[in-house]
RNA sequence: GUCUCAGUAGCUCAGCUGGAUAGAGCACACGCCUUCUAAGCGUGCGGUCGGGGGUUCGAAUCCCUCCUGGGACGCCA
C-alpha cells in the first residue's frame, strides 16, 4: 500500500487543476508526529487556486475522507493528516510478512540490463583500503538493482596491462626467483616492484628495458607473456580471497588486456567520422566545444591510451549486453577522463552515450597522508579484515562465550563493520582511514545493526522455547491495537519507508541510503525494545509484537543483504 | 591559471525535488542489567548551516560573489 499516492489521489480529486503525482510530490513525512503521519504544505497550491494555504487546508481537512484517514487538522498552511493507527499496522504487518525476503523489492527494472564496472583492482598490487570503497560501493549498487528487477552484469575491469609489467618482468629476472613468489605471491611482487623503483633512480636504463619487455609483451612474444600469466593468476587467487570474505562476486573479469585485439576497428571509426586529429604526432578527439581538454586517443609512438580502452570496453559491452545502464565507480579524481569519453561517445552517434554513468567516490587517506603503493603507505585490506574479525572474537569470547559458532560469526559481524564504515557516508566524501573508526562496533555502524538483527532473532527463538510455535501467517487472529504505542509506530513508520529507500538508492546510486535506513529502523527497534516487553504472558500482546519483530528481522536482512553484510542470528 | 567537487555541533556525518523549533553517532557528564544479548536504552551538554549579497510567502537546500580545502587539466591508469 503506497499511503502518499492514495491519499494524493484523494486530494486530485477535490482540487481542480492537479494530478496526483503532483500532489504525491509535494507530500511529506513531518517528522514530529504531533505533525500527522502524512503532511501536505500548501503553499504551493496557493498561487493556481487564488486562495491562502491556510483556507486551502482548511477545506481539504474537511473534505478529504478516506478509509486510512482518521483524522486531519490544518495548521499554518500545512493539512497534516493522521492515519488510522491499526489499520496500518495491519496492512504494512501483513505485506511484510506475506512477502518476506522480497520486502522492498520492485520489478522496475523488468528486462533491463545494468552493467556495473566495480573493483578493477591493479595485478600484481596489493588490495588495499581503496579499492575497497569501489567493491563495496559497486556490489551494494550491484545488489539493489538486481532486487528491483534488473539483470546485473558484475564486471572486474583488472589492471591487468601495461608498463608496469615491463618493469616487473624486469625486476623479477633481475632479483626475483620463483620459489620467492610462489611462496610470498603478491607481497613478493611487490617487494620487486618497489625495489625496480628504488633502482631505476641509478640507473634510468632499467625503464628502456622495462619498455622494451612491455612492447614484447604486446607483440605476443611467448617467454614475456608466460611471466605476465603467472603474476596475473597469483594476483587473482589473491583477490579472490578477499572477495570471498566480503561475499562479492563478478560475472566477468575481463581486464584491460581483454581489448588489446579490439582497439583498431575504433580507431578507424574515430577516424572516419573525422573526429580524430593528429597533433605533435599524437591522435586526439578536439573537445574545446564542450569545454574539455582533448581526449588522447593514441601516444605518438601509435601505442593506445586509457581513453582508447575504455571507450573499446564501453562499445564491447554496448554489443555484448545491450545494457540500460552502464555504471563505473572508481573515485572522483577521474571525473574529467570519464566526462570526455562519454563526450566522445556521443559525438561518434551512439544513443547509449546518455547511458554510462560515472559513479564517483572520495579518495582515501591514511591520517592525512596520501596512499601511495610505491612508497608503502598503504593498509592491506587483508589486514584490516583480519584485525576486524579479531577484536569481533575478543568481544565475542567476552559477552557470549557459549556461543556455538564464534569463528563465523565474528568473521560476519568483523567484515561487516568494515563494509558498513566505508557506505555509512555519501560516497563522495574523503574519508581519512583510522583504525579507530573503522573498528569501532558502537553508535551508527554494521556490528550495531546485526547486533540489532540478532536480537530480534534472540527474542524469536526464546519465544518458540517458551510458548512454542506460532504461525503469523493467519495474521487475523492479531490484535492490532496492541502495536499503537508510540514506540511500536515509530518502529511500523521506518519499515513502511524501506521500500522508497531502496528505489532512492538506486535513483542517487547511492548506498548509503540503506545503510542509514538501517541505522534508522534499528534505532527505532531498540527503543521499542526497551520500552514494550515482548514475550509477556499476555498472549494477544505477544504475538502482535512477535508479528512487528518479525517484520523488523526481514526488512534488516533485506536491507542488510542489500549493502553486502550478513545478517548472523546470534553473535 | 582554467574547470570541478566539498565546507552543517569539539570530531564523523544525515538533512529527499526549497517547507513547520536544523537531526544522528562519537566524545564528555549523569542514570538504567532479580524479565527478551548493555555491541543496548535514557537524560544533559553542544550549531551565526564557511562569509557576504540576491530570488522567494519561506533558503542549510536555488542563483551570484568571495574565502578555505580536495581533485583534474595531452602522450600513466
Amino acid at each position: 500500500m503506497n499511503y502518499k499516492q492514495h491519499i494524493a489521489s484523494k486530494i486530485a480529486t477535490l482540487l481542480t487543476g492537479f494530478e496526483a503525482q503532483e500532489i504525491a510530490a509535494l507530500m511529506e513525512y513531518p517528522s514530529d508526529p504531533e505533525k500527522g503521519d502524512l503532511s501536505l504544505p500548501c503553499f504551493r497550491l496557493s498561487k493556481p487556486l487564488r486562495k491562502s494555504p491556510q483556507l486551502i487546508a482548511d477545506e481539504l481537512k474537511f473534505a478529504l475522507q478516506d478509509e486510512e484517514i482518521d483524522y486531519s487538522e490544518s495548521v499554518a498552511g500545512y493539512l497534516n493528516i493522521f492515519l488510522k493507527k491499526e489499520r496500518f499496522a495491519k496492512t504494512l504487518v501483513s505485506e511484510i510478512l506475506t512477502t518476506g525476503d522480497r520486502y522492498g523489492s520492485q520489478e522496475i527494472g523488468q528486462g533491463s540490463t545494468v552493467v556495473i564496472d566495480f573493483s578493477s583492482p591493479n595485478i600484481a598490487k596489493p588490495f588495499h583500503v581503496a579499492h575497497l570503497r569501489s567493491t563495496v560501493i559497486g556490489n551494494a549498487l550491484y545488489q539493489i538493482h538486481a532486487f528491483l528487477g534488473y539483470k546485473c552484469v558484475g564486471i572486474n575491469h583488472l589492471g591487468d596491462w601495461g608498463t608496469q609489467f615491463g618493469r616487473l618482468i624486469v625486476a623479477y629476472q633481475l632479483w626475483g626467483n620463483e620459489e620467492a613468489v610462489t611462496k610470498g605471491a603478491i607481497d613478493e611482487l611487490l617487494h620487486l616492484y618497489v625495489k625496480f623503483h628504488e633502482e631505476a633512480e641509478q640507473d634510468p636504463t632499467l625503464e628502456d628495458q622495462a619498455r622494451a619487455w612491455f612492447t614484447k609483451m604486446e607483440q605476443g612474444d611467448e617467454s614475456a607473456l608466460t611471466l605476465w600469466r603467472w603474476f596475473v593468476e597469483i594476483s587473482i587467487a589473491e583477490f579472490q580471497k578477499i572477495y570471498k570474505l566480503l561475499g562479492v562476486q563478478f560475472d566477468a573479469f575481463t581486464g584491460e588486456s581483454f581489448y588489446n585485439d579490439k582497439m583498431e576497428p575504433i580507431i578507424e571509426e574515430l577516424k572516419s567520422k573525422q573526429l580524430l586529429e593528429e597533433d605533435e604526432g599524437a591522435w586526439l578527439v578536439r573537445l574545446d566545444d564542450y569545454g574539455m581538454a582533448p581526449a588522447l586517443m593514441l601516444k605518438k609512438d601509435g601505442s593506445s591510451l586509457y581513453h582508447t580502452r575504455d571507450l573499446t570496453a564501453a562499445m564491447y559491452r554496448a554489443e555484448t549486453y545491450d545494457f540500460a545502464k552502464a555504471i563505473y565507480v572508481t573515485d572522483y579524481a577521474q571525473n574529467l577522463h570519464f566526462q570526455q569519453w562519454f563526450k566522445v561517445v556521443e559525438l561518434m552517434g551512439y544513443e547509449w552515450a546518455d547511458k554510462l554513468e560515472h559513479v564517483a567516490f572520495g579518495r582515501v587517506s591514511i591520517e592525512g597522508a596520501s596512499l601511495s603503493t610505491r612508497k608503502g603507505n598503504v593498509i592491506k585490506l587483508e589486514d584490516l579484515l583480519q584485525q576486524a574479525i579479531q577484536k569481533t572474537l575478543e568481544i565475542i569470547e567476552a559477552r557470549n562465550p557459549d556461543l556455538v559458532d564464534k569463528k563465523q560469526a565474528a568473521e560476519q559481524v568483523g567484515v561487516g563493520a568494515v563494509i558498513f564504515n566505508d557506505l555509512s557516508s555519501n560516497r563522495i566524501k574523503d574519508i581519512d582511514f583510522s583504525w579507530d573508526s573503522a573498528l569501532n562496533f558502537e553508535g551508527e555502524t554494521g556490528p550495531y545493526v546485526q547486533y540489532t538483527y540478532a536480537r530480534t532473532c534472540s527474542v524469536w527463538s526464546k519465544a518458540l522455547a517458551t510458548y512454542g510455535p506460532l504461525n503469523l501467517a493467519n495474521e487475523h487472529d492479531l490484535e492490532w491495537t496492541h502495536l499503537a504505542s508510540t514506540e511500536a509506530i515509530e518502529v511500523l513508520k521506518q519499515l513502511y519507508l524501506f521500500i522508497e529507500r531502496v528505489e532512492q538508492a538506486m535513483l542517487k546510486l547511492e548506498p548509503s541510503v540503506i545503510a542509514r535506513y538501517l541505522i534508522d529502523l534499528a534505532q527505532a527497534f531498540n527503543r521499542f525494545y526497551h520500552a514494550c516487553y515482548i514475550l509477556l504472558e499476555e498472549k494477544q500482546i505477544r504475538e502482535a509484537r512477535l508479528a512487528l519483530v518479525s517484520c523488523v528481522q526481514t526488512t534488516l536482512r533485506n536491507g542488510l543483504k542489500l549493502i553486502g553484510l550478513q545478517a548472523p542470528d546470534e553473535i
